[in-house]
DNA sequence: ACTTGACGGTTGCGATCGCAACCGTCTATG
DNA sequence: CATAGACGGTTGCGATCGCAACCGTCAAGT
């Protein structure tokens, strides 16, 4: 019988539990779930803790639509955690001299101890919670989304 | 090197297209919005949707909490889910004879017809979308997410 | 140059969500 | 019984989100 599927009393179900586009939901709020905890001791969320990710990756500043693309994020979304993160201080905004539309992001100081200090705490969460994996499931979860991403045309953050 | 590490510059850095907790919400609201267009169709959403699933299991009716507690979805969403369904016609109320706070589920003629009919186009959305996947990949995943929703908690939809 | 459309970014608005307070009912304890 | 607390379900409210409209800037065609 397929993965999912039922057939008793001749009547077409489906099972819920086994339905991959619930699992992958359920399974994305409960992580969302658990690390809300470290983004809130700094006073942010998701979507701020999205552009600091993106920013701390270099060293150079980078647009907002870089980080748009980059995180897959609705870019109203990242523009209101854009002005959340310079309320707080984390992040400023530069003015672009070549495309005067751009405006270029990079963490302040502050913003970048930030980053460090909740990178670890991030980390251990992550670990945490796939600790139940045995290091050939970790190595194959990793290779499977990878390979979703790349059918859903996910993988690219170029530019 | 760990896996979504880098070092590079002396710097702690994370690589966050290799951060599991980001790619799970990529990937689940990929899944979601797929899946968007053909609860559409019938004029419902994802906790709609969860609604009838869970209903749809069965042939005799349950109780709201039970679709709480089965889909892991706040009891507010439910309700108001449940609420749309009676006006859509999809479901009915029943008034449960041994303990009057419950409020039994069922879904209607039509609500069942619905359900079959939607079945089989979710059923291809997900074929779609897993096509990338090799047979074994495909039933990786499902173990992996079986291991992860355990060390969760997450399986249990008793009762 | 002028116009047109594309693009980066912001914002107003309606819809949705989760939290918490609430109501009615059940149950345990005395 | 009487009362207190637990429980199923609903709803008001504040916060968040995505869509679409918008503004200013850039690029291409004439």
């Amino acid at each position: 019988m397929a993965r999912g599927y039922m057939t008793n009393g001749g009547m077409d179900r489906l099972d819920l539990l086994r339905f991959v586009p619930f699992r992958l939901n359920r399974l994305a709020a409960e992580f969302s779930n658990a690390l809300a905890a470290d983004y809130a001791r700094f006073g942010i969320d998701i979507p701020e803790w999205r552009v600091m990710a993106t920013l701390g990756m270099h060293d150079e500043p980078r647009s907002a639509n870089y980080v748009v693309r980059c995180t897959r994020t609705h870019k109203s979304r990242i523009s209101r955690a854009v002005s959340q993160l310079t309320e707080l201080g984390f992040v400023e905004r530069l003015e672009s001299g070549d495309d005067r539309r751009e405006i270029m992001l990079q963490l302040t100081p502050k913003g970048r101890e930030v980053y460090e200090e909740l990178l670890p705490l991030l980390r251990a969460r992550e670990e945490k919670l796939l600790s139940g994996l045995s290091p050939a499931q970790s190595s194959a979860l990793d290779d499977i989304m990878l390979t979703l991403e790349r059918s859903l045309g996910l993988v690219s953050c170029k530019k």
